[in-house]
DNA sequence: ACCAGAAAGTCTCATATGAGACCATCTCGA
DNA sequence: TCGAGATGGTCTCATATGAGACTTTCTGGT
């Protein structure tokens, strides 16, 4: 499932009620809380995501690859995958189109040759600070509508799902 | 962001630990609650998705699709937009290749002829019923490490984010 | 020390997707 | 009643993506 347009043309109002009350096609399918969740995401995150892809030029592996290295430097291309979800082909094509632009710069990790590990540059530091204000101000409008406690309790129920995906993600049968 | 691999040959080792604990990555990002429900959707989602679009041969359109029709029939297809995420082009092809493999059908709405309400054949119903199994399943395993209050209380909080999405949505600033 | 198999990363190919133009129909105000 | 603009749906084009083959390097068991 992917994101969420404004109708295409740009309002927001088929959202706001009209033929039915929003909550009764939302709860609708089967899968309440997976539903659910991939709407509210998908309303915070394509947008944002679309505007930096256009205004910046970038791909969803190179701003997600950017994150990850904002938050810790040295990271391999391996490891992004793994926690960003995306393909490894992707990531590395991501990582050698950011390479190219001298937004990051690569090393060959000393102890395993086959990895490298990566490191942002000024200039990646620079166009990073220029999308992630929008992500976060987005990010706080979402959860604007909850109380300080019920975010708190939203963000612990998170973790421990979180802490929990590899219990069963790698149940290839379901 | 798109999904997750099982590091790309099979395995989910990387997840469980490592050089870091998983925790520590996970909240690393600056997008601590956005980034947390992508990690845990996109493990639940992603996996089931391409292995229905793999092995029954529909795309994401699609498989949405009979999910809304499942859940009503004669909807339109810029309703589906409206509350999956998808883009209007991608509905519209999607139908016309379901309508095409005879899994539903469309008329033309009486009132407005620019509209089609689309509905269910017995063929679309039981390819539908062929894979929404797998994805119940999923979600209860994704659920399963909440106690019963967690999981109702986990709901309660996405109701309220869904419901307040049109509220920030539109703000193509952000 | 060796070899089978795993893992990191790159590449190719087919396809699904995003953007946006386009047409037909509808709606609403003057 | 007319015309401007909104809306539903389709189409085209360029591109990002998924699948999976491939190379090189590493690892663990014998």
């Amino acid at each position: 499932m992917r994101p969420s347009r404004k109708s295409s043309n740009g309002t927001t109002k088929g959202l706001q009620a009209e033929r039915e009350p929003l909550a009764a096609v939302i709860g609708g399918t089967e899968l309440q809380i997976a539903y659910r969740m991939g709407y509210v995401l998908n309303f915070y995150r394509e947008p944002s995501f679309r505007r930096i892809e256009m205004e910046l030029g970038l791909t969803r592996p190179e701003i997600v690859t950017l994150i990850f290295l904002n938050f810790r430097e040295g990271v391999t291309a391996s490891e992004i995958c793994e926690f960003s979800g995306h393909l490894k082909a992707n990531i590395s094509r991501g990582i050698i189109a950011l390479e190219k632009k001298k937004l990051i710069r690569r090393a060959a990790d000393k102890t395993d040759s086959r990895r490298q590990q990566l490191f942002m540059t000024a200039a990646g530091r620079a166009l990073y600070a220029r999308y992630i204000p929008a992500l976060r101000e987005r990010e706080r409008a979402m959860l604007a509508c909850l109380t300080r406690a019920e975010r708190n309790e939203f963000e612990r129920l998170l973790d421990k799902l979180a802490a929990h995906v590899p219990q069963w993600a790698a149940l290839d049968e379901l």
